[in-house]
Order: C-alpha cells, then structure tokens, then sequence
RNA sequence: GUGGGUGUAGCUCAGCAUGGUUAGAGCGCCAGGUUGUGGCCCUGGAGGCCGUGGGUUCGAGUCCCAUCACUCACCCCA
C-alpha cells in the first residue's frame, strides 16, 4: 500500500455515513427549533486571528496549530476551533448592527497538530453555536440547555454536566495570585508538572489529574470567594436558571478552560464511556472576545460538541437505531437483449421517487437475486424474456416471498400502497 | 512532546516464548450445486512482499534494531 491517510485522519466510509448523517440530522432540527442560523467559515484564517483570540500562552496555540505560509507569504493556519472564525466573521460582516442577539451555528472540520488517541484526532469534526449581543444568564442557560437536549435526542442518559465560573478580567487576577502563593507554600507536595504550572498558569492547577496534587489543591479556597459582585451574581442567576428547569449540574471549581477568552460560564458534558478523552462538548461565555478581537463590546456564549466523541459513546452505549430493513427496489433482469425495457422501467420508478438499483455486471438471475438480498432491497422486480411481449413484469416482496405479475404503468402505484 | 501495548487476507483473529519445505480459520466477496427466482445447506475459487526498512542466521511471520501507524496513559481538550 503505498499511500495512507495521514496520521490522526480518517476516511469516513459508507457504513458510518449513515451515523454521521443521524447526528447532523439531529443537530440541525435541534438549531431550527431554537432559531439558530448556519454560519460557514474558511477553514483557515490568519495565524493572528487565532493567536489573538485564543491567547497566546494557550497550548493550542503554543502547539497545536498547522500554521503555514502561503505562496504570497501570508502567514495562515488551520483552524483549531471555531468560535474565532464566527467572530471574525461577525465582525467583518457587522452583524453587531442587525437586531441582537445574533444567533448562529456551524459544523465542520477542525485542526489540531496532537498526538491521536481514541477520541482525538488531528482533523476532526465540531458543531458548535454561538450567542452574541446578550450578557442575560439566561443566555448560557439557553446554551446549555441546547447542549443538554442535542445529547438526550440522540439518546444519552448519564452524560455529567460539569459546570464553573472562571470570573472575569476584575476578580480571576487576584484569585490567581492566591493560587500561586498557596502552591508556593506546598511546592514541595506537588509534582514536576504542578510545580510548573504554579509560575505559568496557575489556573491549570486546579485539573492535575494526580490525586496528590488534587488533595493538596483541595485546601486552596476556591473561585467562587473570589467573584465580584456582578461575575457571583450571574453565576448564582445561571444556577438558578438550571434548577429552574431540571437540568442537573455538578459545580467543579477545577474547571478551567483551555482558551483564554473564557469568562464567567465555563462548563463541560462528560461522558463516562470515554476513557480519557471523555468531554463530548463544552462551552462557555466570552465577554470580551469580540472587543478582544477589534470589533466593539459585545458579549458573547457559545459551546461546541466534538462528533467523533459523539459517534464513539454512541457506539459504546449501543444507541443507534438499528435500521436494517429492507427498502427500495432491485430490477432484475433474465437477459442483456432487455436493456431498452429495462431502462424505461428503471427511470419510471426513480422518476417516481423510489430508490432504484439494477445489475450491471451480466450476472445470472440467481446473483442477481441474491444480491438483492444480501443488499436488503425490499423489492425485486423480475424482467423475464418471455413476458416482454406481454408487456408484463413480475415483483416479488422479498420480506414474505410474495410474487405478482404487473404491468410497467401499474408499479408506482402498487408499491406506494405496499410500502404504507 | 513523554511512557506502555499492538501491527498477519476486505473484516475479526490463530500461528511467533522452543526460527525450517507451497502462511491458516471464521465472516465477507466470486462461481457452481439443491430450492421456479434470494434467505438455509453443500462444493470450489479469488484475495496476504505477515505495517515498512535494515540486521542476525544456511534459513525469519517467528529473534534484534530502527521507522511508520493504531491504541492506552500523561498532557490537552472536542
């Protein structure tokens, strides 16, 4: 074999099609029904876009970007998520001046330079929605609750909704700092990695899986005595909102994002079928992208679910439909001298709607029929040399065995009562 | 980027610790037989440079090294 996909990409062959269809399809009703409108952007920006939006010290844009340079010298990548695309976008368009919130929603391929797992791979898949012009808590709760439902209409039960606040540009500094003293004064406890983050990210601390490092750092006060005023009083608002409509939530005060324009709202869907890579989506608010990013100050809310992840605890929980009945109908045909028949009645019935298939490799009835079968078609028509002068085919019902003898112009009609 | 496991037909795997003539099974695919014309059963066939490249050896799918890919954990997140 001499070519391979590359590393950390996948062929999507026709037996998981219909997966990945069942989950758009999902998806899209899910944004109609809550006014969300499709946005699509290039799937490579400007490196800066991405530098800026996600932060700098972020490890996405420290070392997961395909960045490169075009042949104008351009200095590009390809996106790594798609929050940034959306505002940029927002921004270029001036959407800020159509009536707010702006609503909208994406899907498509993302990109990031990382070492595959189960559940993480380099180009993959996210569908996220975004929310611009409202600060209102009800506005993450409509987000969250959007995510809550896309997951229970595909039929997951016991996914985790793991939920924070991550404070604002006024109150997160001081907490950070706290955090830093507090790691300084137990240094000795934490491992190689925690002692790192302590000078660099601070806030990273509080997600070290090692269990150690997760006792020490129990001890540290958390967020929520650091909020202001306003960032505590939209936090409580958000919770309340949730209670207020049964959806149940685990308040984790180590739940910290990986992108820097995150404030307030943080929050994540966990699945325990996963392994490691166990975040089926999460999402956040982000007040100050927009402003961040050269446009005015809109505040922002929006998440993003990865479809691999999705399709994987799917498949672990056994949750697709499964839908092997026969459908559509196969021409079988006794002889090649039939062709001209054969073609009129083939367009007659795709014409009619109907989802139509017919050999074209010279093979015996018998094949033929076999085919059908092993192919799940729920009807095959059988072209017989004698009947054509009659002007007559026979269709037989694979499912019972049934066979009647009919005429070209009576099919349609026949199968469309059958099929009810 | 770090560490562990794996890599044999389209798919799922056996064979490898004790190297030895044409590398196996099931499923799938193709053809044929028996059912008028599928499903069950029977027969036959196609399909593998044993991930790739080196090395050890008279001889390597089997041993050694490297490399690539997958996988699990770290990391990070979706």
């Amino acid at each position: 074999m001499a070519f391979k996909a590359p590393r950390g990409t996948r062929d999507m062959l026709p037996l998981e099609s219909d997966k990945w269809n069942f989950v758009e399809r999902k998806f899209r009703e899910l944004c109609y029904n809550y006014n969300f409108a499709e946005i699509r952007t290039p799937v490579f920006e400007e490196t800066e876009l991405f530098v800026r939006s996600a932060g700098e010290e972020s490890d996405v844009v420290k070392k997961e970007m395909y960045i490169f340079k075009d042949r104008g010298g351009r200095e590009l990548a390809l996106r790594p998520e798609g929050t940034a695309g959306v505002v940029r976008a927002y921004l270029e368009h001036s959407l800020h001046n159509n009536a707010q919130p702006v609503k909208l929603f994406y899907y498509g391929p993302m990109f990031r330079y990382d070492r595959p797992q189960a559940g993480r791979q380099r180009q993959f898949y996210q569908m996220g929605i975004e929310i611009f012009g409202t600060k209102d808590p009800a506005s993450d709760v409509e987000v969250i609750k959007f995510t809550a439902d896309f997951f229970s209409k595909l039929g997951f039960k016991d996914l985790k909704l793991h939920i924070n606040s991550v404070g604002c540009p006024e109150c997160r500094p001081l907490f950070q700092k706290d955090l830093e003293e507090f790691a300084r004064t137990k240094i000795s406890l934490l491992c190689g990695d925690c002692r790192k983050r302590a000078l660099n990210n601070p806030l990273r601390l509080l997600d070290c899986k090692n269990d150690s490092c997760r006792e020490v750092m129990k001890d540290s006060s958390p967020i929520n005595a650091y909020l202001c005023s306003s960032c505590g009083t939209h936090f409580e608002d958000v919770l309340k909102l949730l209670k207020a409509l049964n959806i149940s939530f685990y308040v984790d005060s180590g739940l910290v994002r990986g992108l820097d324009y995150y404030t307030n709202t943080a929050f994540e869907f966990l699945s325990c079928q996963l392994g490691s890579q166990n975040a089926l989506g999460g999402g956040g608010r982000y007040d100050n992208l927009v402003e961040h990013c050269g446009g005015p100050q809109v505040p922002g809310v929006g998440m993003a679910v990865g479809v691999e992840r999705i399709l994987l605890a799917l498949e672990k929980e056994e949750l697709f439909p499964v839908k092997d009945q026969p459908e559509g109908v196969f021409l079988a045909v006794e002889s090649t001298d039939l062709w001209e028949e054969r073609f009129n009645l083939l367009y007659l019935l795709r014409d009619n709607d109907f989802r139509v298939e017919t050999d074209y490799l010279n093979r015996s009835l018998k094949a033929q029929m076999k085919f059908a079968n092993r192919n799940s078609f729920r009807f095959v028509i059988i072209m017989g040399v004698e009947d054509k002068s009659k002007g007559i085919v026979k269709l037989r019902d694979m499912v019972n065995g049934e066979q009647v003898e009919l005429s070209f112009e009576k099919i349609p009609a026949f199968l469309r009562k059958k099929i009810e």
